[in-house]
DNA sequence: CATGCTATTGCTACTATTCGCGATAGTAGG
DNA sequence: CCTACTATCGCGAATAGTAGCAATAGCATG
């Protein structure tokens, strides 16, 4: 999987894309923002690096979304409807716990998801994408918060 | 987990929550609705039963969502980024294999699933919700196509 | 049955994201 | 280095869904 900027050009050219400026300036703002960052970061970042002309913020989710389909980046939305994006550094892949509660997420990873993976291959023949795959569900804080207020009724 | 009317208002008070009739309505088209349906369709069903006073579409969405957080309702976003709902029927859990490539969803029931989320538990305290789970990936058909476009290119 | 507390509703304004289209500009091929 | 082909851009309008707030109406209680 490609990681320099050459190996990206190669990349997003092999699959029958155009390397524009655009799309370099947004691959530099994906590599200087850390983790997981929103269109609107990533506009705002790109717009600060070159004031010479504003990208559309269009371009820019038009871009995340070609990116994420060669698998550069991975998005994943969060309870909000917000969705963020993280550049998909070779060989990275972990999964999000979203609490539904509090709307903190946690990165983990998962030894199971290769079973659960292998299950629906088998079973089905569908391929799931397990990077960056996201579970939502209730937290452990929120799980106590929750039973301590259970408990304050009584 | 409760199933016919009375039984549904219970549950509801028993959450501190109110049975309005905006609540009721909904909960009809709910079930007179077939399996996914989109808050819109929920909103049109109920306009058609009663054509008296248009309810407001923020309230659909409201009243979906507190019946999703209570269970009794399950909602999923397909790929076009459009939220369906559909009545979570006592004992019932399937999860859904999305496909990227054709959008279209398969529903299935996995074990592995249950394995994965007694993990998730004991690593890191976090209980996720499977109840119709969505996965996205390729499904069989798709990937089939694929493959086929890359042998007729070579 | 009357009453008060507060969950819910209906607005309306707003945000995140997508779509359609004419204008631009990467790229492969000569 | 030119040229044609077409992917991509910018723009502006459309859509799904959410937030804030004053008015309304369930429901527990007496």
């Amino acid at each position: 999987m490609p990681h320099d900027e050459p190996d990206v050009a190669r990349a997003i050219r092999a699959s029958g894309r155009r390397l524009t400026i655009q799309r370099a300036m947004i691959l530099r703002a994906l590599h200087q923002l850390p983790g997981h960052s929103t269109a609107e970061q990533i506009h705002a970042r790109v717009s600060a690096d070159d004031r010479s002309a504003e990208m559309a913020v269009s371009t820019v989710y038009r871009t995340l979304d070609a990116l994420a389909d060669m698998g550069l980046v991975s998005a994943s939305a969060n309870s909000a409807g917000v969705t963020t994006y993280e550049w998909a550094a070779p060989g990275t892949s972990h999964h999000h716990l979203i609490c539904d509660h509090c709307g903190r997420a946690e990165e983990v990873d998962l030894a199971s998801l290769a079973a659960l993976r292998a299950e629906v291959l088998r079973e089905h023949g569908f391929a799931v994408d397990l990077r960056h795959m996201a579970m939502r569900g209730t937290c452990a804080r929120c799980t106590e918060r929750h039973e301590t207020e259970q408990e304050a009724k009584r």
